[in-house]
RNA sequence: CGGGGCAUAGCGCAGUCUGGUAGCGCGUCUGGUUUGGGACCAGAAGGUCGCAGGUUCGAAUCCUGCUGCCCCGACCA
């Protein structure tokens, strides 16, 4: 993932990126050729034939390296974009203790899905499913003044929560990786802002994933609170059944250089994206649904990748996180909190994106941009030829995987389908002998027959 | 938590009904021939048949208990 120009440290950019590229002699990218029974859904049969995880036991998995590169660039769009509103990171731990959840009345409410742990010395822990609790106690700790919000404060850590039915891999695993944001606020005017923030920021994360996430009226559940959306992408494979205008296929998602300061801006926003028909079945209103028009109807089914919260003093109240108002009263701060399952997304890009052949990836998430494939290994003038070309691709700052292993075309050109890579070169005798590779785009299937120099050129665009 | 199913080589499976020396395909290893959509020939390695107990001369196979995993439903980032 390299945002950056080329600069007076193009240097160190190229030493960073060149270990980006890999050689697959190299790497640990174990391929299946048939899928293990377990996995019926897509994603799930996608991600262990193309050797990206492995289940280690219901619901957990270990990400393995092609698994982990695109965990990797997921989580750094979410940052990005987390960072951009206005959020700042800091990590929690997985571990917390019983008492603080106790405190917030949580600790007998969140029943059997919630892991406790008992330490040595029989104290009681758990394994968080969430941090609101822990995230009001560090808050409470060191904020005193009104001077001191509007605050937005995330991490993206490990969840766990015992699932009565963990399923379809990733999607519904019992550990998951989840950015979750916790919003300040002074008065439920400062709170919706926050939100509206996050509301802007989710648009914009899960656009740049390739995604088209429509946000729809939410029940709250045992977060609390009384408003909330939940971000739905559409894949036909989705686990729950979603309804909508058609127009939020076509909205234009807010810029970069949304001034995220300006209140009334991103009001506007916000009630653009929520001024037309969307809920998925529990929230569902059929007679409102039947006065969209036919022709903007749309009725699929969505995955849930996102889902934001505003819960006023729920915690502020009982772990008595206050603040000093303008008029030197006490006050307990209005609180939201804002998730994303980043190991979600993995599957739900998947789920999104893929055809018969394998997974494709949205080029800002792929785990490599380029993949090389020598389709004659062994043979002096192809050997050359891919060095070249990964060499150079590698020092433009492009990550690459060169299919350097002794296989047949054919095995390369199914196993690089499979993993989705965005870019497939071929080098072969064919080509070379009129001085050109082909270049293959995953997506559309269409390809290119260029020089070495214009693939290049055309690549590291 | 209710209902259904599965567990035999790294992966996919047969064998279980009807007890008698554990098999097939793919993958792996060695050698050779191959090389533009998952090659071919020859050879080889690899299994306490999920675990524990029982019945039997003899158990992958029959009986009992346990564990793990998957699917459907109610619940959920």
């Amino acid at each position: 993932m390299c945002f950056c120009s080329r600069s007076a440290f193009s240097d160190l950019v190229i030493r960073e990126s060149s270990k980006k590229s890999m050689r697959l002699s190299r790497f640990f990218l174990p391929i299946l050729r048939e899928t293990p029974k377990e996995a019926e859904i897509v994603s799930h049969r996608l991600m262990l034939r193309a050797g990206m995880m492995r289940q280690e036991a219901a619901g957990i998995y270990a990400f393995l390296p092609l698994g982990f590169r695109v965990l990797q660039k997921i989580c750094q769009i979410v940052r990005e974009e987390q960072n951009r509103s206005g959020a700042i990171e800091l990590l929690m731990p997985t571990i917390q203790s019983a008492e603080l959840w106790r405190e917030s009345g949580r600790y007998e409410a969140y029943g059997k899905e919630m892991l406790r742990i008992q330490d040595r010395h029989e104290r009681e822990m758990l394994y968080g499913p969430t941090n609101e609790e822990m995230i009001t106690e560090i808050f409470r700790a060191y904020v005193r003044s009104y001077k001191d919000v509007p605050l937005n404060l995330y991490h993206i850590q490990w969840k766990f929560r015992d699932e009565v039915r963990p399923r379809f891999g990733l999607m519904r695993g019992r550990e998951f990786l989840m950015k979750d944001a916790y919003s300040f606020d002074l008065d439920q005017a400062g709170a919706t802002h926050s939100y509206n923030k996050m509301f802007v920021a989710y648009l914009r994360t899960f656009a740049r994933m390739g995604l088209k996430s429509i946000p729809m009226r939410a029940e709250s559940g045992p977060i609390g609170g009384n408003l909330s959306h939940e971000f739905i992408i559409l894949a036909q494979t989705g686990e729950s059944e979603v309804f909508c205008h058609k127009d939020y296929l076509d909205m234009a998602v807010p810029a970069a250089d949304t001034n995220f300061d300006d209140i009334a801006g991103l009001q506007g926003i916000v009630s653009k994206w929520t001024s037309q028909y969307a809920a998925t079945s529990d929230m569902h209103d059929a007679a409102a649904f039947a006065k969209v028009p036919s022709d903007k109807q749309v009725s699929a089914r969505g995955i849930e990748v996102g889902h934001i919260f505003y819960f006023g003093t729920k915690y502020s109240d009982p772990m008595k996180a206050v603040v000093a108002t303008h008029d030197g009263k006490e006050a307990p701060v209005h609180m939201g909190s804002y998730g994303i399952g980043p190991s979600r997304l993995v599957a739900a890009i998947i789920e999104a994106s893929h055809d018969d052949a394998g997974i494709i990836w949205p080029e800002p998430v792929a785990p490599f941009k380029v993949a090389i494939l020598n389709l004659k290994q062994g043979a002096s003038d192809t050997d050359a030829a891919s060095e070249q070309l990964y060499r150079d691709l590698t020092m433009k700052g492009i990550e690459v995987l060169y299919h350097d292993l002794d296989e047949r075309p054919g095995a390369k050109f199914a196993a690089t389908d499979l993993i989705g890579i965005p870019y497939q070169v071929l080098v072969g005798p064919r080509g070379l002998a009129e001085g050109k590779v082909e270049v293959k785009k995953r997506a559309d299937g269409s390809r290119e027959n260029l020089s070495p120099a214009a693939a290049l050129d055309l690549l590291s665009r």
